[in-house]
DNA sequence: TAGGCGTGGCG
DNA sequence: TCGCCAAGCCT
């Protein structure tokens, strides 16, 4: 199956930025905004972001809350703050220069095995075993032969992980490359196209007759949650040219006018806040939502108002 | 270890 | 339409 999938990706694969001519800092900024975002909508944020902080070292020096107003929609935005984290242990610690060795890239803020794997893999060529949730899909349907890997990665899928990357390094980076990409594309989780895989013929669910998934994945509850006035909250603080006043946010849950509320905001902030209209959401839930988000260090709070950490 | 953490495209 | 789910990490 190896010069399959090797042949198909070298004949299919996506021209994406981080790859080919990029920095080790772009493609470790890549892993972090794709962890849980999708291609389409990381893509442009990614290109304004390495135009603006080139290097860890100039991306160190600004502050979080510009960092927090670049990193925009993309959703998770702690990941954010440990990246820039991260730049800072990497100008402090590695002179600026991103480590190259799995176990210095793990001891980074907000990097876990898959993106310490996958930088030292993809960023400085080393055989290291990339276990992402399309490695893991891929796997579970060629080789073992169920639809879906299990609820949460575990010791036997690591294991298998291990005994198929290639022995050779430039193999195994390209290998652990293209069944990302072979589950990226073609062996989805929804309508995999198996028509076009190419080792439909080598494939152990295909052999058993593609069974359902044994498990239902649970989905994630958003309407009405914490989450849903978290991210409503963080749009106003990245909108807002002043710190926000906790009656704004207050005012917009009762239904007053967010701009009789408080007229010293611009059209942008009460267009964000109006998000929060029909949210139906109850009073303590938005003041345990900015709570949570001083608390990740997301949001300042100095008297009464809420505003981007500086 | 299971649950919390954003957001929006797409089938 | 609306639920699924997308290159995870941390606690």
């Amino acid at each position: 199956m190896y010069q399959e999938v090797l042949k198909w990706f070298r004949e299919n694969a996506r021209d994406l930025p981080w790859r080919g001519q990029c920095s080790p800092w772009g493609i470790l900024v890549s892993e972090i905004m794709l962890a849980q975002t999708p291609v389409v909508r990381v893509q442009p944020v990614w290109e304004r972001w390495m135009a603006r902080w080139p290097t860890p070292s100039v991306f160190a020096q600004e502050s979080p809350a510009e960092v927090l107003r670049a990193w925009d929609r993309l959703g998770y935005p702690r990941r954010a703050l440990r990246l820039h984290a991260t730049a800072n242990v990497i100008v402090q610690k590695h002179g600026g220069d991103v480590p190259e060795t799995f176990e210095e890239l793990l001891a980074l803020p907000g990097i876990g095995n898959y993106t310490a794997a996958a930088v030292a893999a993809f960023a400085f060529g080393q055989r290291e075993t990339v276990v992402d949730t399309n490695i893991r899909r891929v796997h579970a349907r060629l080789v073992i032969g169920q639809a879906l890997p299990a609820p949460a990665l575990n010791a036997a899928e690591m294991a298998l992980a291990k005994d198929l990357l290639p022995v050779d390094p430039s193999e195994s980076v390209q290998w652990n490359a293209g069944v990302m990409e072979l589950g990226a594309l073609i062996c989805t989780a929804r309508n995999p196209k198996c028509e076009t895989c190419p080792v439909r013929d080598q494939c152990a669910w295909i052999a058993a007759g593609q069974p359902a998934p044994t498990y239902i994945p649970k989905g994630q509850p958003w309407a009405g949650t914490d989450r849903q006035v978290r991210g409503a909250a963080m749009a106003v603080l990245r909108a807002a040219k002043s710190p926000v006043h906790v009656d704004l946010f207050w005012a917009n849950v009762t239904g007053i006018d967010p701009e009789s509320a408080d007229t010293a905001h611009t059209a942008e902030v009460t267009s964000a806040l109006r998000k929060f209209h029909g949210l139906n959401t109850k009073a303590p839930q938005l003041q345990r939502a900015l709570a949570g988000l001083v608390a990740d260090g997301l949001a300042e709070l100095e008297n009464k108002s809420y505003s981007l950490p500086r």
